[in-house]
DNA sequence: AGCTCAACCTGGCTGC
DNA sequence: TGCAGCCAGGTTGAGC
C-alpha cells in the first residue's frame, strides 16, 4: 500500500501525537516481519521520549535522545493511533503506549521492518539501509532542473526500462509501483523505453510530473486501493483518480485507447501505447 | 556495477 | 461450496 505520498500522510497523522511524549510500553505480539524485531526494543524505548518523526523515503525516523527507531510499512503495514482501551486486531503486530493512547503497526502480509540504531559515530542517514536511497523529491536535490539532470546523468548508458529504472529508487525515492505508471503517462513516456536512450527534453517532464503526482496523491490523502487508511483510521482518494493504473482494458481519458498492462521486472506496469511513445 | 529473478507472507479474487 | 492458482502497494540478496 504505501509509497511515498501514504507514507507522508502517516508521518504527519501521528507525529503531533506523539512528539516530545515518553513511550511507557512496548508490546509484541508477533516479531516475525521482513526481518526480526528487536527483542529488547521495550527495554530500550521504555520512558524515552520521541523528540522527532521524520521521514526518508519510505522509512519513518522515530528520534530519540539515544538512537533512532526506522519504521518501514512494507506493502501492507498500517500505522495507527488508537485509544489503549481499544482492543487489538489481527494481524496488529507491535504496538507503542504513549499513557492513554497507543500507536499500532498493523501488517498483514509481514513485508514492514522495525529498526533500531542506537546513537553512534554513525549518522542513522549513513546507514547502508538509508544510504543507498535515491534523493527526495521534494528536496533541494531535485528541485527544478537539477531533478532532470539527475535522472538524465544516471541513465546514462543503463539498459533497464525507465520504469524500471525509476522504481528502483537509487535516483528519486519514492515513486513506487503506482505513481510510477502514473507519472510516466503524465509525462508521455513509454515506460518499456530504455532508461539511457530517454532524452533530457523527456526527462524534464518525468521530474515535473514526478513531484506534481506525489505533491496532489499527498493532498488527496494518500491512495485508498484496497486498504489504505491514514493514522485516523480514514481511507485516502487518489485511486478515483488514477488514468492507467489498475485501469487495464478501459480507455485512457485523453484519446480513448484502451489502457494497457505488461510486466516489467515482475511488477505490474499500467500505459496509454498511443499518448506514450 | 548492472541485470534478472527468487524470496519474504497473507488475503482476496477468479475460474473450474 | 471448495479449492487451486494467481495477484497485490516493497525491498533484499544471490548468481551471473
Amino acid at each position: 500500500m504505501p509509497e511515498l505520498p501514504e507514507v507522508e500522510v502517516t508521518k504527519q497523522g501521528i507525529a503531533p501525537i506523539i512528539e516530545g511524549k515518553s513511550i511507557s510500553d512496548v508490546v509484541i505480539y508477533d516479531g516475525r516481519l521482513r526481518w526480526p524485531v528487536p527483542i529488547n526494543l521495550k527495554n530500550i524505548l521504555c520512558d524515552q521520549k520521541v523528540r522527532l518523526l521524520r521521514r526518508r523515503g519510505k522509512y519513518i525516523l522515530f528520534e530519540f535522545d539515544h538512537g533512532t527507531m526506522i519504521i518501514h510499512l512494507g506493502m501492507t503495514g498500517v500505522l495507527r493511533i488508537q485509544e489503549k482501551t481499544e482492543p487489538a486486531r489481527k494481524h496488529d503486530r507491535v504496538e507503542f503506549h504513549f499513557g492513554k493512547k497507543v500507536l499500532r503497526l498493523h501488517d498483514p502480509r509481514k513485508f514492514g521492518s522495525i529498526h533500531w540504531h542506537p546513537l553512534s559515530e554513525t549518522p542513522v542517514d549513513e546507514i547502508p539501509m538509508l544510504k543507498r536511497l535515491g534523493v527526495e523529491p521534494f528536496g533541494p536535490a531535485f528541485e527544478g532542473a537539477l531533478g532532470a539532470e539527475l535522472l538524465f546523468k544516471k541513465s546514462r548508458s543503463r539498459t533497464v526500462s525507465v520504469k524500471e529504472f525509476l522504481l528502483a529508487g537509487q535516483c528519486v525515492v519514492g515513486v513506487g509501483n503506482i505513481y510510477c505508471s502514473e507519472s510516466l503517462f503524465t509525462a508521455g513516456i513509454n515506460p518499456k523505453t530504455p532508461a539511457g536512450k530517454v532524452s533530457f527534453k523527456r526527462y524534464e517532464l518525468l521530474a515535473e510530473s514526478i513531484r506534481v503526482t506525489l505533491e496532489k496523491a499527498i493532498e488527496a490523502g494518500g491512495s485508498s486501493l484496497k486498504d489504505f487508511v491514514n493514522s485516523q483510521g480514514e481511507p485516502g482518494h487518489f485511486m478515483v483518480q488514477t488514468k492507467v493504473y489498475d485501469r487495464t482494458g478501459e480507455p485512457c481519458h485523453q484519446c480513448q485507447s484502451l489502457i494497457k498492462q505488461i510486466k516489467q521486472g515482475q511488477r505490474s506496469t499500467f500505459y496509454c501505447s498511443n499518448c506514450q511513445k
